[in-house]
DNA sequence: AGCTACTCCTGGTAGC
DNA sequence: TGCTACCAGGAGTAGC
């Protein structure tokens, strides 16, 4: 599922296609996706310019402008299945496409969505809707110094509190189970017994993973995850525990397994990441 | 405060 | 072979 490697390597690759277009027609596939009706996602971006498109956490912003006045933005989230791609337009479409841009060089942005879980919507303040969210992993404000305070400031267990994007936003549930195995951390351990020197140590491995995972254009496991350009990541080959149960750790040669926590298939080796003792 | 359960969805697959 | 039942999972929400 689209983290945010995936999410800023779909953000490169779709940007020079899109920055400096107008939108001449925009269609709503699947009511949902759009966050309201068919007509007024029309209505709302006909005629606006994307200016530029950044990522906040595993959002994709695109940042609009309409003479006579603020354009508001696209808040576009993938979550599970959603991909971006660009055609020409009268090429066909694809029966899981959810919202569709045509711009004014004869390109169509495709919002395509198995599931229908992921966001494809015109909002006029998207700062308001991403102010909950936490620091970005990849910052300067997501220092060793604020992890090991944030930890210790908490009492939760790590897998839950890492996927919180109110406390750090654009892990997911690879990068976490990854990240965990790196620093040797168990993903039971309650934050706040988490030593100092642990916390440091998996703040690096946190931004190592991801930087990595970008350098790799994301990770693609299953069908669903592919680079706007059609391409598989290639992160996917580096994981240590993601998807490996049952093979050994290539670290201590113990066996991967994998465990439910929080709702969330995860994936650990208990001789590098043991047990928390309870209490 | 932090946990669990439920919802949204569909394609793939395990089990019969 | 063909059917059904179940599962994955990010994030929001409700309830304890």
């Amino acid at each position: 599922m689209p983290e945010l490697p995936e999410v800023e390597t779909v953000r490169r690759l779709i940007e020079p296609d899109v920055v400096g277009r107008t939108v001449v027609d925009a269609v709503a596939r699947w009511q949902r996706t759009v966050g309201g009706s068919a007509g007024r996602f029309r209505a709302a971006l006909v005629g606006a310019r994307i200016e530029r498109v950044r990522r906040r956490a595993k959002f994709l912003v695109f940042e609009l402008s309409r003479s006579g006045g603020c354009g508001g933005a696209i808040l576009c989230h993938l979550r599970m299945t959603g991909r971006l791609y660009v055609r020409n337009q009268g090429e066909a479409e694809d029966p899981h496409d959810r919202a569709l841009l045509d711009l004014d060089d004869g390109r169509r942005l495709h919002f395509l969505d198995v599931r229908k879980f992921g966001r494809f919507e015109h909002v006029a303040d998207p700062a308001a809707r991403l102010d909950g969210l936490g620091p970005e992993p990849l910052g300067d404000a997501f220092t060793a110094e604020w992890f090991a305070a944030a930890l210790k400031a908490r009492r939760r267990q790590l897998k839950p509190l890492l996927l919180d994007q109110s406390f750090v936003a654009g892990l997911g549930n690879i990068y976490v189970d990854e990240s965990l195995h790196r620093a040797g951390l168990h993903p039971l351990t309650q934050s706040d017994r988490v030593s100092t020197v642990r916390a440091r140590r998996l703040q690096t491995e946190i931004r190592a993973t991801l930087a990595e995972a970008i350098e790799r254009e994301g990770s693609s496991f299953d069908r669903f995850y592919q680079t706007p350009a059609g391409q598989p990541g290639g992160y996917q080959h580096q994981f240590q525990v993601y998807g490996r149960d049952g093979q050994p750790c290539s670290s201590c040669g113990a066996t991967i397994v994998k465990l439910v926590v929080g709702q969330r298939g995860t994936h650990i080796c208990r001789r590098c990441q043991p047990t928390p003792r309870p209490r």
